[in-house]
DNA sequence: ACATTGTAATGATATATGTCATTGCTGCAT
DNA sequence: ATGCAGCAATGACATATATCATTACAATGT
C-alpha cells in the first residue's frame, strides 16, 4: 500500500478545474457542488466493477487509479489510467446505464461522485458543456484506436516502449513511472508478466531505463521512441 | 468487381429510416434532406480517408463498406464493415474534425454525404437526436472495446469465429457471409491472410463452415460459439 | 525476529503465429 | 484463346510469445 500521494482540501474550485466541468454557469456549478459525493478508497479497492448500474460518474481528486476490462479467461485488460479532474465512467451514460469497465484505486485515492442526472440536466441546457464533454469523449477514444493498433500490430519491445513513454508523458512527466508493478505492466500491454519483465530487464541491461521496485526511470528517451516506432 | 447489390431509389424516406436522424424535426428534416449530396462508388474506391478534414458525415445506402485503420506498419486494420443508415466518420467530429480511420467501398455503393453543420445545428436545437446520436455513437465504442479483448486474449480460432459469427448477425443475418476477401478477414482479425486461411480450412475440414470464393457458409454455429468461447 | 504473502526474476521448454517460397486458380482484358 | 493480375492454398521453416517450474526477494502483520 503507497500512500506517497498526500490528500489535499478539496472544494468546487478543484473539482472544476481542468475539465469540461468549467464550462458549467456559475448556478449549474452551484448544483454539481451540492450534489457531489466524496469517497476515500484505499489501495486496490475498486471504485465501480464492470457490469454494475452506472448512477455516477467518477472524478480523481488525488491518487491513482486504473480503468481495466476483465476477460471472461481471468485475463484483465488495462485501459488506461486516470489522471486528476478526469471524468470517469462514461461510456454507458448514453446506453445503458451500465459500467463498461472497472476501476481500482492503486494507490490510496479520494474520489468523488457526480449523480449522471446532473450531467443530463446540463447537456440539455448547456451546449459548450456539452460539446466540451463530448469532445474528452472523443479523445478518449482516439487513444483506445491507437491502442488497438499498438497491441495488434507491434512486437513487445515496442509496446512496452510506447506504453512507458506514453504513461510518462500523460501521468508522470518527470521520467519516473511509479505504482505499476510489473504484473500491471502486462495487463496494460496485453502479454504475460513474465515476457514483460524480460524487455523490461532487456532496456535495463541497454542502459534505456533504470528499474527498482515499482519505479521504472526513463534514462534514454529517444533510444525508447525509435523502439516504438519500430517494430 | 461485385456487382450483385442493385441500387434502389432514394428518397428522404431512406435517408432517415433506422438510424438517430428519424429523431429530427420536419423541419430539420427537410433542410437535411436539401443539402444532402449523392455519390456513387466503384468497389475499391476509398470514401473517405483518415487524416482527411472531416467535413460530411457518410451514409452508405446500398453497397457494402469497409472501415479500417491504415498503421505505420503497412498493415490495415479492419475495425467494422456499414450496414445500410449506418452513420459513419463522426468520432473527430467533437474533436479535431479529422478522419480517424478510412473507409472503403467494398462492393459498389450508393453513399449520401451530409455536411457535419447540419449536424452542430440540429444538436443545439434538439436534444433527443443529440442524446440518439450519442447512443449509437457509445455502442460501437463498446463494439471496439469488445474487438480489443478479443483480439489480445484470444486465439485465432476463436478470433475466426466470433467474427464470422458477428459478420454474419449484424451485416448478413442468413448464415451467407459475403464479399470478404481471406485476406480482409485476416485484417479483420489481426492476423496474416496466411493464418486466417489455415483457420478456416480446418472449420471447413470439421464440417462447420462451406467455403466458396469469397463466401462462408455457416453450417454449425453452435460449434463455432463454443469455439468463440473458449481459446 | 519470524512467518506469510505477493511480487520479481530466470531458465527450460512448448506452442502459437508469422514468414517465405511455391503453385494453382479465377476472372478479366486484349 | 492467351496472357496477366490478384487471390487462394499449402508446406517447410523461423521466431515471437506463452507456459511451467523454481528460486529469490520485499513488504506486511504478528
Amino acid at each position: 500500500m503507497q500512500n506517497q500521494l498526500r490528500y489535499r482540501a478539496v472544494g468546487s474550485d478543484q473539482l472544476f478545474a481542468n475539465n469540461s466541468l468549467k464550462y458549467l454557469s456559475e448556478e449549474e456549478l452551484q448544483k454539481f457542488d451540492k450534489n457531489k459525493i466524496e469517497v476515500e478508497f484505499r489501495a486496490g479497492e475498486i471504485i465501480y466493477k464492470q457490469g454494475a448500474p452506472l448512477t455516477h460518474l467518477v472524478i480523481i481528486y488525488s491518487g491513482f487509479a486504473k480503468i481495466y476490462i476483465e476477460s471472461p479467461n481471468e485475463k484483465n485488460l488495462i485501459l488506461k489510467y486516470t489522471r486528476a479532474n478526469d471524468i470517469n465512467g462514461g461510456l454507458g451514460i448514453f446506453m445503458d446505464q451500465k459500467h463498461h469497465s472497472s476501476m481500482m484505486a492503486v494507490t490510496d485515492c479520494k474520489a468523488c461522485f457526480l449523480d449522471v442526472d446532473l450531467f443530463y440536466d446540463a447537456f440539455k441546457s448547456n451546449c459548450s458543456f456539452m460539446e466540451q464533454f463530448l469532445k474528452e469523449y472523443s479523445e478518449r477514444i482516439s487513444h483506445d484506436y491507437k491502442k488497438i493498433v499498438l497491441l495488434t500490430q507491434k512486437n513487445m519491445e515496442a509496446r512496452i516502449a510506447e506504453s512507458i513513454l506514453y504513461l510518462n508523458d500523460r501521468y508522470f512527466l518527470n521520467g519516473s513511472i511509479q505504482y505499476i508493478p510489473k504484473r500491471d505492466l502486462a495487463d496494460y500491454t496485453a502479454m504475460t508478466k513474465e515476457s514483460a519483465i524480460r524487455v523490461l530487464k532487456q532496456f535495463k541491461d541497454e542502459g534505456l531505463i533504470e528499474l527498482n521496485h515499482q519505479t521504472i526511470n526513463i534514462l534514454d528517451k529517444a533510444a525508447l521512441q525509435q523502439i516504438a516506432l519500430h517494430g
